[in-house]
DNA sequence: CTGAGGTCAAGAGCACTGCTCACATTTCTT
DNA sequence: AAGAAATGTGAGCAGTGCTCTTGACCTCAG
C-alpha cells in the first residue's frame, strides 16, 4: 500500500508546509513565495503544484493546521483540571490561549488577523475552527448547569432577550442572559487583550503584559462564575 | 505661493490615495497594486514614485489617515456628551468605534489587524495612533477622579500591584488598581468583540451582533463606573 | 521676457511573482 | 513485462515593485 512513492510524497508535503510556515513567520503571509520554497527544496517551481493547487490553498492548509493546534492546546489545558474546577479550567484555557499565541504569532495572525476580502474560508476549515470554541462553550455550559450566577446583570429589553434566545440555540447552552453576556464578554476580553498585546497596540502600557493578563483572567473568571 | 503646480499635485496625491483605499477595500492590503493605480490614472507606473516613495509608504499614509479618522470619530462621539455623563460618554465612544469599524472595515483591518513581520511603524504614526487612545484614557481619569469605584476587585499580589504602578505612570491616570483593571478589561472586551464580529469568528452565534454589543457595552460601563 | 533650476512624466528594463502546459522520467499496478 | 498513474522539468505568460535615463514642462528670478 504505502510504497516508497507515498512516503516520499508525505515528506515533500511536510517539507513544503514547514518552509511555508517559516516564511510566514519571518515575512508575513502576504510575502509567501512558492518559488522560494521550490528553490529551497531544489525542485522546479512548477512541481509545487503537484502538492498544492495554489498559493491560497497552501495558506488554507496552514490555517487549518493552526486551528487544529490551537484546539489541541486548549483541550489539553482544559483536560488537566478537574471538571468541577471551573475557575481552574477557565484560567488554564485563557493562559494556554495566550501562550500559544505568543509562541505562534504568525499562526495566530493568520487565523485571527485581518481576513483577505473575498476570501471564502473553505468547508474544511469549519470543523477545526470549532474545536477551540467548543472547549469554552462546554465550560460555560458546565458553569451554568452547576448553578453559577455571574456577578453582573444583563440589561432587560425585548430586543436583548430575543437576541440571547437566539444565542442560546446557536451555541447550544441553556444559560440565563447574564451568564451568556458575562461569558461572551470574558471571551471577547481575552481575545482583545491578546490581540492588543500581540499586534503592538499597548507596547508602552505594560511592563509585563503577562501579569496584567493573569489579573484580567482571574477577575473575569470570578465574574462569570460568580464566586467570592 | 500655491501655484498651479501645487494644486495639481495635491489633486493627484488625493486621487492616488482614493484609489489605493478602494483597492485595499476590495482586495486587501496585500494586493495593493501601484501599477493598477497608475493605469486608472492614465499615467506611467513610474510616475507614482513622484508622489510616494514606495508601496509601503503609501500603505503607511493610509494607516495614518485611518488612525486620524478613528480619532476624530471617537473624539466627536465623546464631545457630544456632557463631561459628567460618564456612562453616556463610554457608550458613545464604544458604539462609535464599532460603527466606524463596520463602515471602514479595510481601514480597521489595516490598523488593528495582523501586522507585517519586520514592519516598523514610522514615527509619524505615533501621534495619530494616540488620538483615540487619549479619549478613553481621559474618560478613565475622569471616572476615577469623580470617585467611581468599579464593581470588581483586582487580585492583590506584589507583582500585580507593581505592574499597575507602572501602568499608572505609563498612561498618566492616577486610579486604583481595580479601576485600571476594569477599564483596561472593558477596552479589551470592546476591541475583542469588534474583532470577532468583523473578522468573522462569530458569524453563527448572533442574530444581530449589534444588540449583543450594546448590551456588552452597557454592562461594561456600569462595571467600570460602579453604578447600579 | 527670457533663461536657469526644479519638477514631473515617460519608457525601457531588472528581478521577482503565481500559474499553466507540453514533455520526460519514475514508480506502481495489473 | 507493459501500461497506467504519479511526479518532476523547463519554457513561457502575465503580472508585480522599483530604478534610471531622457525629455518636457512649469515657476520664478534677473
Amino acid at each position: 500500500m504505502t510504497g516508497k512513492r507515498a512516503a516520499v510524497r508525505a515528506d515533500t508535503t511536510a517539507a513544503i508546509i514547514r518552509l511555508a510556515r517559516r516564511q510566514v513567520e519571518t515575512r508575513g503571509a502576504a510575502n509567501l513565495s512558492l518559488r522560494e520554497i521550490a528553490r529551497d527544496l531544489d525542485m522546479a517551481s512548477s512541481a509545487i503544484y503537484r502538492y498544492f493547487e495554489s498559493r491560497d490553498q497552501l495558506l488554507t492548509v496552514l490555517i487549518i493546521d493552526a486551528y487544529d493546534r490551537i484546539g489541541e492546546a486548549i483541550e489539553t489545558a482544559d483536560a488537566k483540571r478537574d471538571r468541577d474546577d471551573l475557575i481552574g479550567r477557565w484560567t488554564a484555557i485563557a493562559l494556554a490561549l495566550r501562550s500559544w499565541a505568543l509562541t505562534n504569532r504568525a499562526d495566530y495572525g493568520l487565523v485571527f488577523g485581518t481576513p483577505v476580502p473575498g476570501y471564502e474560508a473553505p468547508d474544511d476549515t469549519i470543523a477545526p475552527a470549532l474545536r477551540y470554541t467548543n472547549v469554552v462553550v462546554r465550560l460555560l455550559a458546565d458553569a451554568s448547569s452547576s448553578g453559577c450566577t455571574p456577578s453582573i446583570e444583563s440589561p432587560r429589553t425585548r430586543k436583548i432577550a430575543g437576541e440571547y434566545r437566539y444565542v442560546r440555540r446557536a451555541i447550544g447552552v441553556d444559560a440565563p442572559d447574564a451568564t451568556l453576556l458575562a461569558g461572551l464578554s470574558a471571551w471577547a476580553a481575552v481575545f482583545g487583550a491578546i490581540n492588543q498585546e500581540l499586534f503592538g497596540h499597548v507596547d508602552t502600557v505594560y511592563a509585563d503584559p503577562g501579569i496584567h493578563f493573569a489579573a484580567l483572567v482571574d477577575m473575569l473568571g470570578r465574574q462569570v462564575m460568580g464566586l467570592t
